[in-house]
DNA sequence: TCTGGGGTCCTAGGACCC
DNA sequence: TCTGGGGTCCTAGGACCC
């Protein structure tokens, strides 16, 4: 068990219905209004205003199951603009870098800040200025959860986003087991759909029972990263913070389609463009890939006699972040796996094995290889320079018919000067 | 009709070796 | 004829996160 000593108060800052927030920025009429953000082609609700949420609207929830409460409320409703919310996020976590002594950037809306050289008697001032600041700046409603371990921390947090001020701090609660009382075990950081079940089949309901289970039966019944939860519960630190961001050991670019897909041929049109995807994506890394995999299904919602899944992986002979080779193995492997005669609703990509490029040197490397790097190199930037896909290979499409959905878009969008907003004088 | 996408880590079990 | 036991490495699949 890893005992990290150095620290003493974590604080989790998480932007409040984070999508929506971010579509609220630019519309002030909907900002007491329910809302909801939709996932990629229309499918899912992945963001609710606390209106959205007050109607019953459940996360995850099918966007078709929940039309006849949207409509009838009035219900604002967006498909999700990830470069705006990319944007964004990318500001919020510019304050905290520049407030915080140390931070850890959880996800695209969370930080973790290292608050533990900062005094006892300053702390709530600190934080609350950390909140008026990112609000003040951004625009974005923040809620600030204070404890002595990350997921004590979330506990702080999920707390924090009922009160007013939005800050909770629980260091130094006596009250700490009848407020984990009242944290059900499956809202617990670390505690999924399988291992709630089965701490429920054992009488362990909440966060207060987890804490008093015993760690070898935990182990012995689960895994260490569980037995590391129930440390973390009782103010044990077991997870650290990663201060320094790592590069990352895969890359997926997978979607499903706006409707479903038969042909061979539009399959390879949307591999192809994944692949260039996801080539672009790890050059910007400085990365390099080992291998590739292919996965193509159809929809796991439909009959299960005619589902079909299947993947291929292939090796390259040199780790490569080349497009043209990316694209040639994406499509041999998709001539591999597939099959006539299925209507197909998702495929993908997914490079792995990555190599940090500035550490690996190839003893084969040439002068045509050069070449390919600096063709790379434009490409790169004549897509940055002018949107992406300016320059493609013409496997991947002009027309891409078998784009997804996305009907309610709000194409507002602060990282392209062509769809940034606009005011009109009167 | 319509059910997201992109990550990480852990474990069990097979293959292989001595 | 009897057919051991312990170690490592790899991979697929599962569970979790947002």
């Amino acid at each position: 068990m890893s005992y990290i000593p150095h620290i003493k108060k974590i604080a989790l800052v998480d932007c409040n219905s984070f999508y929506v927030s971010c579509e609220r920025l630019f519309k002030p009429h909907i900002l007491k209004k329910p809302v909801v953000v939709l996932s990629n082609n229309d499918g899912c609700i992945i963001s609710r205003s606390s209106e959205a949420k007050a109607l019953g609207i459940k996360m995850g929830d099918p966007y078709f199951k929940a039309k006849e409460i949207i409509i009838k409320n009035n219900v604002h409703v967006f498909s999700s603009n990830y470069s705006l919310y990319g944007d964004i996020s990318r500001r919020v976590m510019r304050i905290l870098k520049y407030l915080a002594p140390e931070i850890e950037i959880y996800s695209i809306d969370e930080a973790f800040l290292n608050l533990s050289s900062i005094k006892d008697n300053i702390l709530p001032s600190f934080v609350k200025k950390v909140r008026d600041v990112i609000l003040q700046w951004t625009g974005i409603p923040t809620s600030i959860g204070i404890a002595n371990t990350k997921t004590l921390s979330k506990i702080a947090n999920h707390i924090a986003k009922k009160e007013k001020s939005g800050i909770v701090n629980l260091i130094g609660n006596q009250n700490i087991d009848q407020i984990l009382e009242k944290i059900k075990i499956n809202d617990v950081w670390g505690v999924g759909k399988q291992m709630s079940k089965f701490y429920l089949k054992n009488g362990i309901c909440n966060a207060k029972q987890l804490k008093n289970t015993s760690n070898n039966w935990i182990k012995s019944s689960s895994n260490v990263l569980s037995s590391r939860t129930a440390m973390e519960l009782r103010g044990i630190p077991c997870v650290n913070l990663e201060t320094y961001q790592t590069k990352r050991k895969s890359c997926c670019v997978s979607r499903s389609f706006g409707k479903k897909v038969e042909n061979f041929q539009i399959l390879a049109e949307a591999i192809t463009s994944y692949s260039l995807n996801a080539a672009e994506k790890i050059r910007s890394e400085s990365l390099l890939a080992k291998s590739i995999t292919i996965f193509i299904r159809t929809s796991l919602f439909q009959n299960k006699k005619i589902f079909y899944s299947n993947s291929k992986t292939i090796d390259f002979p040199i780790a490569t972040d080349n497009s043209i080779e990316i694209v040639k193995n994406a499509l041999k492997g998709l001539k591999f796996i597939f099959k006539k005669g299925y209507k197909y609703q998702k495929t993908g990509i997914i490079l792995s094995e990555l190599l940090d490029s500035e550490k690996t040197h190839n003893l084969f490397s040439s002068v045509k290889e050069n070449k390919i790097k600096s063709l790379m190199k434009s490409i790169d930037y004549t897509n940055y320079r002018y949107g992406r896909s300016t320059l493609s290979l013409a496997n991947a499409g002009i027309n891409k018919k078998w784009n997804m959905r996305r009907k309610y878009s709000s194409k507002i969008d602060t990282a392209d000067f062509y769809c940034l907003p606009t005011i009109k004088a009167i």
